[in-house]
DNA sequence: CCAAAGTTTAG
DNA sequence: TAAACTTTG
């Protein structure tokens, strides 16, 4: 019964950040179809100044293996290997195994919205057969559109219309039973390399408080479902409890569907719906809330390809961030002055985790208080983060920093000592991890500059010693957060008048000029004690360049013995902007029908894209683009990913008869709900 | 019933 | 911080 080998159609089935076996889309079609080789591609430079950080590649090796086991037993092997160039590689793969096809399954950061797209022209044009599916959201994002056939513009309205589709999301498919394997012997794995021996010794730590792998999320899932989910809405506030699901890094690799979730938690809800408890089912709603958020970073990514590194506000790119990286390197090392925030940035220095709440506070001081530019601490998030995911932080980040139409004010600042009694009542949690205030009071704990001298002496604390006085004070960063929202806003008006003027060179088109590198090696000098700003300090350096982020492994010092080394940042600092490739969309098709499936494209009629890792410069569709037309739900058309038109009419978030009543901020400023005009960009670069 | 005062909530 | 929602006089 046996067909010949050659008839039988070969399946290379490609992972990514899907590392399961169960509800894994691309994996089911590609066992339902033939003999599977499956691979994973490991080509870190390709991510240019998206690396990934120590903690993260950590998890992904961990997570590896457990893939490996899994397929192994199942019946296939699992091919790896290390590569520069992805496409090359997979073209070799696809050579050495006879495979006919490639199954994947989608991503959405601009990267892989660029190279996927590519890979797939590549290899239908040598004969293979290429279907890509959703393994990663409930809806993808060319299937939510608002009444106009639009993608929204803010996150409420586009949840509900996630929660309020005409079909559910697909039920989650089980593991294959048995995988049938094709011939890899030709194609040998490399063995992959994601430490160097410095990094040993604090990943080793990690794995005392985390277990990755596909069977151990559905652990978690389960633990947490049967677990704190029904307390979810009263603990989510508390920065110092395990009452989170802790999922993230699950979700961020794959190895727990979204889909999954969304079932099981649903399921949970109805049986607390049936009880009466109220709690219990608005902590379900909560929960998923949060889980549309990681849609909607998804879906902005996907409609907004350059949110990573530019404001989606176009007035945003007038804002003078402050230059300094001594406030920088205050920032990661925990050493503001404010004892949240600072024990915020240990216990992410720590453990490579931070609660929700807690990356808040962190990030808005960083934005609001510090006004450092806020590509730097995404950055710094990114390559210390645990669950680093660019499309989420990229979406937390520019909410931080007043850069969506839904965001937080952009003159809004926290106070981090009224957010401390908030989310840390006892000061418990900055007690955990400020060692040196471990014996302050609660009245002071939260602002210890307050403190008079008795007690502090009593808690062996010295102020400006010990543990700093506050790097910035909240009036001062008040007040100069006035003076520079001001300045951005003539500049912005500056800008357009001479846009209309027709005097092309806008007053400070500031995203149009070159992003600013620092030098590999900062000369800055270690002061233990950053430098105080006052009311009456003297000028910071502002500048309205969209920087590029600082090496910060030269500039991090060791304060603390447990701070094992700088290795968060070494990727950083090295030179890997080395993956040059011209990317020329001209040849997309209208439409793509291939073997009923397809992924997102893009495409640009106008422009040959240079296409630079380290800056990403892409076309972005605009909204009046949006095709409308559906999808199916598994493999079915994929809208193209349309380049921008040459219409030039703007964006506008409108407050109108949607019931948004405007505030006075918007008042005010009323290109606070203006898209930056993607077009106009596209057009020059 | 209204308005003032208090409470909650936001990624 | 500020807006929306709830409670109270």
């Amino acid at each position: 019964m046996r067909s010949s080998p050659c008839s039988k159609p070969k399946r290379r089935l490609w992972f990514r950040r899907d590392l399961r076996v169960e509800d894994n889309p691309a994996l089911a079609a590609g066992v339902r179809l033939g003999e599977v080789v499956a691979v994973f591609i490991w080509a870190p430079e390709e991510e240019g100044p998206f690396f990934p950080g120590r903690v993260s590649r950590w998890w992904l090796s961990q997570s590896l293996l457990h893939l490996d086991s899994s397929l192994r037993s199942l019946g296939t092997s699992f091919i790896t290997k290390r590569s520069f160039d992805t496409a090359s590689t997979l073209l070799e793969i696809v050579h050495s195994t006879g495979a006919t096809n490639l199954f994947f399954n989608h991503l959405y950061d601009p990267l892989s919205l660029v190279r996927d797209h590519r890979l797939k022209e590549l290899l239908t044009a040598r004969g293979i057969t290429v279907r890509s599916f959703n393994a990663d959201l409930l809806y993808e994002p060319w299937e939510v559109y608002d009444e106009n056939s639009r993608p929204f513009t803010t996150f409420a309205p586009f949840w509900n219309k996630c929660l309020s589709m005409p079909y559910d999301p697909a039920a989650p498919l089980l593991p294959p039973k048995r995988i049938t394997t094709g011939d890899v012997s030709m194609c040998p794995s490399d063995t992959l390399v994601f430490e160097d021996e410095s990094e040993k010794g604090s990943n080793a730590l990690l794995a005392r408080a985390w277990s990755p792998g596909w069977r151990n999320a559905d652990k978690s899932l389960t633990a947490f479902i049967n677990g704190p989910l029904i307390e979810y809405s009263i603990n989510r506030k508390k920065a110092d409890a395990a009452t989170t699901s802790l999922l993230s890094p699950h979700l961020h690799f794959g190895e727990l569907s979204v889909r999954k979730v969304f079932h099981l938690v649903r399921m949970k809800q109805l049986v607390w719906i049936n009880e009466g408890n109220r709690a219990g089912e608005e902590s379900c709603n909560l929960f998923m809330r949060s889980i549309g958020l990681r849609e909607y970073s998804r879906y902005l990514s996907f409609n907004h390809p350059c949110s990573h590194e530019r404001p989606l506000l176009s007035h945003l790119r007038f804002f003078p961030w402050v230059i300094d990286e001594g406030y920088f390197k205050a920032w990661r090392q925990g050493r503001t002055g404010y004892p949240l925030v600072d024990a915020g940035m240990r216990e992410l220095w720590a453990t490579g985790w931070l609660h929700d709440r807690i990356r808040v506070v962190v990030s808005s001081f960083f934005v609001k208080v510090l006004q450092l530019p806020w590509r730097w601490g995404m950055k710094y998030f990114w390559d210390t983060l645990l669950d680093a995911d660019l499309e989420s932080d990229a979406l937390g980040w520019q909410y931080i920093s007043g850069t969506l139409p839904d965001g937080r004010e952009l003159d809004r600042i926290d106070n981090p000592q009224f957010e401390g009694y908030k989310f840390d009542p006892n000061g418990e949690y900055v007690r955990r991890w400020l060692p040196e205030l471990a014996r302050l009071p609660t009245e002071w704990i939260h602002h210890p500059w307050d403190a008079p001298e008795p007690v502090l002496q009593a808690a062996g604390v010295e102020l400006g010693s010990n543990y700093p006085l506050p790097i910035v004070e909240i009036a001062a960063a008040k007040a100069r957060l006035q003076d520079a929202l001001a300045e951005m806003w003539q500049l912005e008006a500056a800008s357009r008048a001479a846009i209309e003027n027709g005097t092309e060179e806008g007053l400070g088109d500031s995203s149009e000029l070159p992003l600013i590198d620092f030098p590999e090696e900062m000369q800055m000098e270690v002061h233990l004690e950053p430098l105080r700003i006052t009311n009456n300090s003297p000028a910071v350096d502002r500048r309205h360049e969209d920087q590029m982020v600082p090496s910060m492994t030269s500039s991090v010092v060791r304060v603390e013995e447990e701070e094992v080394s700088t290795d968060v940042g070494n990727i950083a600092g090295d030179s890997r902007q080395e993956v040059p490739s011209n990317v020329n969309f001209d040849e997309a098709p209208e439409r793509e029908e291939i073997d009923g499936g397809s992924l997102p494209t893009v495409r640009d009629n106008n422009v040959v894209q240079h296409f630079n890792p380290a800056r990403l410069q892409i076309p972005v569709q605009s909204m009046e683009d949006s095709s409308s037309s559906r999808t199916e739900r598994d493999g079915g058309v994929v809208p193209v990913w349309s380049p921008p038109t040459t219409s030039s009419r703007s964006e506008q978030f409108v407050a109108d008869d949607t019931g948004i009543t405007s505030s006075s901020y918007l008042q005010r400023h009323p290109q606070s709900h203006q898209l930056i005009n993607w077009r106009q960009l596209s057009q020059t670069m």
